[in-house]
DNA sequence: CGCCTTTGACCGGCGC
DNA sequence: GCGCCGGTCAAAGGCG
């Protein structure tokens, strides 16, 4: 089977700790993409559906220059196919001031849709024909192209893309008994509590045979709801923490209370700089950071229209405060191994598929 | 009291 | 089939 290879890791680690194998081919069906993928993914699991960047940031541009990306890039599709997926990254945190960014692929591999719904401005990218997967996934730094303006904007690779698809493969794994989605983050962290905004209840607690750490056993405390997660420490690295998220919440985030006095936003404008200077070094293919938070939609009609998972819906307490810098850990360890030096191609360690 | 963790028992899948 | 291993149950206790 025709497969991708990823590593998780931490830049600091090496070698690399998990393998992630992702076959290829059960991504080239555009109508994989429904409803039930996407509300069976990672989205589904934890409330990070708002982490990652904007399409500004995410094309390695700040917000600012929305308007120039604008101007730039702008030939615009003139009709979307019945079929279409709305994959939406609205960036920053959830909140009314913040544009939501709508990417819808189309039926044409070679071309992608951007929409922002507050301005209603739509431009059309022409995507390189060299992607892999389908459309509303870009696996290994794919390129806007935008012939008409002789430019290229390269496109990193988006962890939670990634994080979709390992947690898409482990939902169709045959020893996923229950068929639900899993995901494991790595994470460095010296609790093992990964704030992840939803509250859990420990119910069992294991010794493993091939750690010497516990295995603890959490269930989501919510009446009717089956998610699940279990976290251990790392065994190679044993200041890293491994969450493995599985089932589906079937609520929404709890509120957090009370509310931070702070700004909302993941990333103030210092943390947000320090992103896209690291971004920008990334070009050279060396290693990628916070993924882009995106959240995509099934539609039968040629509207375009935007579903926020996490919109605030008015109550103004949607706010994730504690997550604020967990929603960068929880990406930034994992690579792509294509992207990565060679001396990664030829894993000396053979890795623990996950 | 309500809700949580603790903890050994239980149990099912899988490899030998 | 049997025993190991890991996931879950549930009784009991902790804590505010
Ligand atoms: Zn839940």
């Amino acid at each position: 089977m025709n497969t991708l290879s990823f590593f998780l890791l931490s830049p600091k680690l090496s070698p690399p700790l998990f393998s992630l194998s992702i076959p290829t081919t059960i991504t080239n069906d555009i109508n994989f993409f429904n409803d039930t993928f996407f509300d069976k993914s990672l989205f589904g699991l934890i409330n990070v559906a708002d982490f990652g960047l904007s399409l500004y940031e995410w094309l390695g541009i700040a917000e600012e220059d929305a308007s120039l990306v604008e101007r730039r890039v702008k030939h615009l599709l003139p009709s979307l196919p019945p079929n279409a997926i709305i994959l939406e990254s609205s960036g920053i945190v959830a909140h009314s001031q913040n544009p939501v960014i709508s990417i819808i692929p189309t039926n044409n591999p070679d071309v992608v849709v951007a929409n922002n719904s507050n301005t209603n401005n739509t431009v059309g990218l022409k995507r390189s024909a060299t992607s892999i997967v389908s459309e509303n996934v870009n696996l290994r730094g794919d390129e806007l192209d935008d012939e008409q303006n002789n430019i290229t904007i390269r496109l990193k690779l988006r962890e939670s893309t990634m994080a979709l698809i390992a947690a898409t493969m482990n939902m169709n794994n045959k020893r996923n008994k229950n068929n639900l989605s899993k995901f494991t983050f790595l994470t460095k962290s010296e609790t093992e509590n990964l704030e992840d905004g939803y509250k859990w209840r420990k119910y069992g607690k294991k010794s493993l045979k091939k750690s010497p750490f516990q295995r603890n056993y959490y269930r989501c405390t919510t009446i009717g709801c089956n998610a699940k997660k279990r976290v251990e420490r790392c065994l190679n690295d044993p200041t890293y923490a491994l969450t493995t998220y599985e089932g589906f919440h079937t609520h929404d985030l709890p509120p957090i209370l009370p509310p931070p006095s702070r700004s909302f936003g993941l990333y103030n404008n210092s943390t947000l700089s320090s992103i896209l200077s690291r971004g920008r070094s990334i070009q050279k293919g060396v290693a990628s950071n916070a993924g882009a938070g995106a959240r995509a939609r099934y539609h039968t009609n040629n509207t375009i229209t935007s579903v926020n998972a996490r919109t605030d819906s008015g109550s103004g307490v949607n706010n994730i405060g504690s997550l604020e810098n967990i929603g960068i850990r929880l990406f930034e360890d994992i690579i792509n191994l294509s992207s990565v030096a060679p001396q990664y191609h030829h894993h000396r360690h053979q890795p623990t598929s996950l």
